[in-house]
DNA sequence: AATGAAGGCAACCGCAGAAGG
DNA sequence: GCCTTCTGCGGTTGCCTTCAT
């Protein structure tokens, strides 16, 4: 303890490595070894501290250093051991011949921890985002709806069901023509109201099982930096863009934990940071967690013992014809995920941002 | 073509544990 | 057993390059 670091002794030199220093340590110890790094400087005639020797060598000049881009393998093996070991860089490096620590390290901070947060998952936990903090925006996005549909309610009692009554009408009878002037403009908004009641019914009983759960949830705990990160991160995605028109990727949020039938999804616009993702985007990371695009599932595919999220797939490709079904099956779906300890995240976010009544909220 | 932002990587810093006297 | 020194590790920083506007 109290040992002042090496590098505060004055004169050493600090910063990038020349060529020529290069060659001094290089022949320094193909000659004699390494032996002390303290002494080594010295001995080499190297105007450095032996720490930033032995930095250099084991992560620069070592011959058997395998220098490159990481293959598909490479990338599976660390993130395989990252979510049994975590930032055990070194760990890590002795599973990946040729690969320092250092480089694991810095390919995981700039490529693979971004790629998994943009699929959704929490890059420490390897497990979906289900904090509360990540899904901060849209219950800001909610709370605002939420209470300009008190502000209609007002009006008349009992809003709610005729809301619901008139958005069945519509939902029968409006798609064909657009034809009943305005007084469809109001059914369509009350549908829409119905709609979105719905949705803030199932996001309240998601966030209060993710919340309270505790149990194998893994979120609910005190707000953490990492926390903190994440609702910056979904306070980024939410104002993100719809997908593009034409992709035939069904996004859903279920997605990385069950692609059942040779259907691939992936996660919800509010937990990624990248706007857009297409299919070949989801095909791309399936396959870099170890997993075929046809349904394999990723959690068990990189060693978790994650659990299974609810899958809404069904629900998502059946009935967003009808909102109303899509409500009821979510709010389902959304519930049976409590009871294990996982919480599905929150689909709507995409279907949002397809709708313009959405977007003037968001 | 210029400029600012973002990404990528090498290197540094500080801490903790191991080893040696 | 205690103190000092050395080594290794993980986090962070700063610089350089590339990309976008």
């Amino acid at each position: 303890m109290g040992r002042s670091p090496c590098c505060d002794e004055s004169g050493l030199k600090k910063g990038p490595w020349t060529p020529e220093e290069d060659e001094k340590l290089l022949h320094y110890i193909q000659k004699n070894g390494h032996g002390s790094w303290r002494t080594l400087p010295r001995l080499a005639g190297l105007n450095r501290c032996g720490k930033s020797c032995r930095l250099r060598w084991t992560n620069y000049l070592r011959p058997d250093i395998k220098r490159g881009k990481f293959s598909q393998e490479e990338e599976q093996t660390i993130l395989h051991l990252h979510s049994i070991l975590g930032n055990k860089w070194s760990a890590i490096a002795t599973h990946l011949p040729g690969r320092t620590d250092n480089e694991i390290k810095n390919f995981w901070n700039t490529h693979l921890k971004k790629r998994l947060i943009q699929m959704g998952f929490d890059p420490m936990t390897h497990r979906p985002r289900t904090d509360f903090f990540a899904a901060l925006p849209q219950l800001i996005a909610l709370a605002t709806l939420r209470d300009q549909l008190a502000a209609t309610a007002c009006g008349g009692g009992g809003g709610g069901d005729t809301a619901a009554a008139a958005a069945a009408q519509i939902m029968q009878g409006a798609g064909g023509g657009g034809g009943g002037g305005g007084g469809a403009d109001v059914a369509i908004q009350a549908a829409k109201m119905q709609y979105l009641q719905c949705l803030l019914q199932s996001a309240a009983s998601t966030i209060a099982s993710a919340g309270s759960g505790g149990g194998g949830g893994g979120g609910g705990g005190a707000m953490s930096a990492h926390d903190a990160d994440a609702a910056l991160a979904a306070a980024a995605a939410a104002t993100c863009s719809s997908s593009p028109a034409g992709s035939s990727v069904p996004i859903t949020p279920t997605a990385v934990g069950h692609s059942g039938g040779g259907q691939t999804q992936t996660t919800p616009c509010a937990f990624s940071e990248a706007p857009v993702i297409t299919s070949d985007d989801v095909e791309a990371n399936l396959r870099l967690l170890g997993c075929g695009g046809g349904g394999a599932d990723a959690f068990t595919c990189h060693g978790g013992s994650l659990p299974p999220l609810a899958d809404l797939s069904d629900v998502t490709t059946t009935t967003m014809t009808n909102p109303l079904d899509w409500c009821s099956a979510t709010a389902s779906a959304s519930s049976c995920g409590g009871g294990g300890g996982a919480s599905s995240p929150f689909p709507w976010p995409e279907f949002f941002h397809d709708d313009p009544f959405i977007t003037d909220f968001l």
